[in-house]
DNA sequence: AGACAATTTTTTATCGATGAATCCTGTCGC
DNA sequence: GCGACAGGATTCATCGATAAAAAATTGTCT
């Protein structure tokens, strides 16, 4: 969770609320369903009414929380069948912006993706060895490393598109890590990709993709996303 | 443009400022690129600010209105290459879509296709013949025609791309249509597409779809999007 | 005349207060 | 005993006022 103000003090408060609130969301801190109250926000993020109601305002235009007319805010709930949809959803779409991105490839590409790769290998995955411990670093290396393999499609909008299903994955990820952590092998599977996308074998690259997604899709599964703790 | 309050009168005035709001950029009346100050807004709908900021809020996450930090919003602006890049990514996805619906393909999603193009043949694109006015139940049934054609594909995500870019490419063609109206057989292309999906044909199907959306991104592009009148 | 700085004006972001709607609770009638 | 209903307490939506920031203006100096 996120108390102390964002780095950037001198933005708006409504900036910096909403950015806040939008982590405790991803992170999983506000449970999906609960009810987010103006009074309760507003005192636990130490500013006036408006600069949440604001914040709600654009978190529920993305679909991160649900406006109930005249009765307040909650945030989006989650279940297995709107999981499954997202991973299919993610296949498909960054299927096709890989396919794209390889259609236009490009050395520079090519070499931000590698780079990428190299510093997500160089990163590890748990804050601690011996238990899991969410480090933020190996998280906006993840995050960097999958923007860069859409990034070559040539459409801004294929990309926030993938950018979105990427962040509400990931949610689902946070929520399923708070129950059992499950140690895999991600950096193969990364690397499967980028091997992929440099020998130009848009097949392969797309297969070890969708690999990939299922495969998450599946741990966050059988992690029982259902029953809650 | 929207000067009468919303059907819905009991709604809050968050949420029709924000219909309107929405619907006068959709259609053009406040230019792109001019800004929107939070007085003037006000007078014009005759709220308070607040409804009118939590609408514009709304409408900056959803990439209708941009927001400056501490300058307040303005008016996303609109650009050849932009539309471009839009015309490009909605081949691309409802391309997807469509396959996908396809793949999936039931006699439900059928009946409503071709229930959907009766009802488009059935009304008159201009509420005049000589001259082109809008006519609003054209708008809402072509709307629906490509929502219904995209519909069956199983992802809410995918629809929701879909109709993103469907109103990005809308505002586009309002702005477009202010300056001059290109007669066109739309029909004939709406027909194309239909006759492919129940022919179950899916190459014939996304050609059709392309050769739609091509079409009206040249359209576009040669009334001189970029030359104010 | 043109650049710059101080000052005024305008506009934005935020607060605290208020009317309106919803939710809770205890009571009454059947 | 249980559901309908009338306060009362919360909570939401909205307003008007205000502090803070940006923009416009003015006056000065080179």
């Amino acid at each position: 969770m996120n108390t102390a103000p964002a780095s950037e003090t001198s933005a708006s408060l409504t900036a910096s609320t909403y950015e806040r609130l939008r982590a405790d969301v991803l992170s999983g801190h506000w449970t999906p369903g609960s009810k987010l109250g103006i009074e309760a926000l507003r005192a636990h993020y130490g500013t006036g009414a408006t600069p949440v109601r604001e914040a709600l305002n654009r978190l529920a235009a993305e679909g991160w929380v649900q406006h109930l007319e005249q009765r307040g805010f909650a945030v989006a709930s989650v279940s297995e069948d709107a999981l499954r949809e997202l991973a299919k959803t993610r296949v498909w779409v960054e299927t096709l912006a890989l396919t794209q991105g390889l259609l236009a490839r490009t050395p520079a590409w090519e070499e931000q993706l590698v780079l990428a790769l190299h510093r997500l290998s160089k990163t590890p995955r748990s804050l601690f060895a011996d238990r899991y411990v969410e480090n933020p670093a190996w998280e906006a290396l993840h995050r960097e490393f999958h923007r860069v393999l859409v990034s070559q499609c040539g459409s801004r909008w294929l990309i926030g598109f993938c950018e979105q299903l990427y962040d509400q994955a990931h949610r689902y990820r946070q929520l399923a890590v708070k129950k059992s952590y499950k140690r895999r092998h991600e950096l193969d599977e990364h690397k499967a990709m980028v091997d992929a996308v440099l020998a130009g074998d848009t097949q392969a690259a797309c297969q070890a993709l969708t690999g990939h997604y299922e495969k998450t899709a599946d741990i966050i599964l059988n992690s029982a996303l259902s029953a809650p703790t």
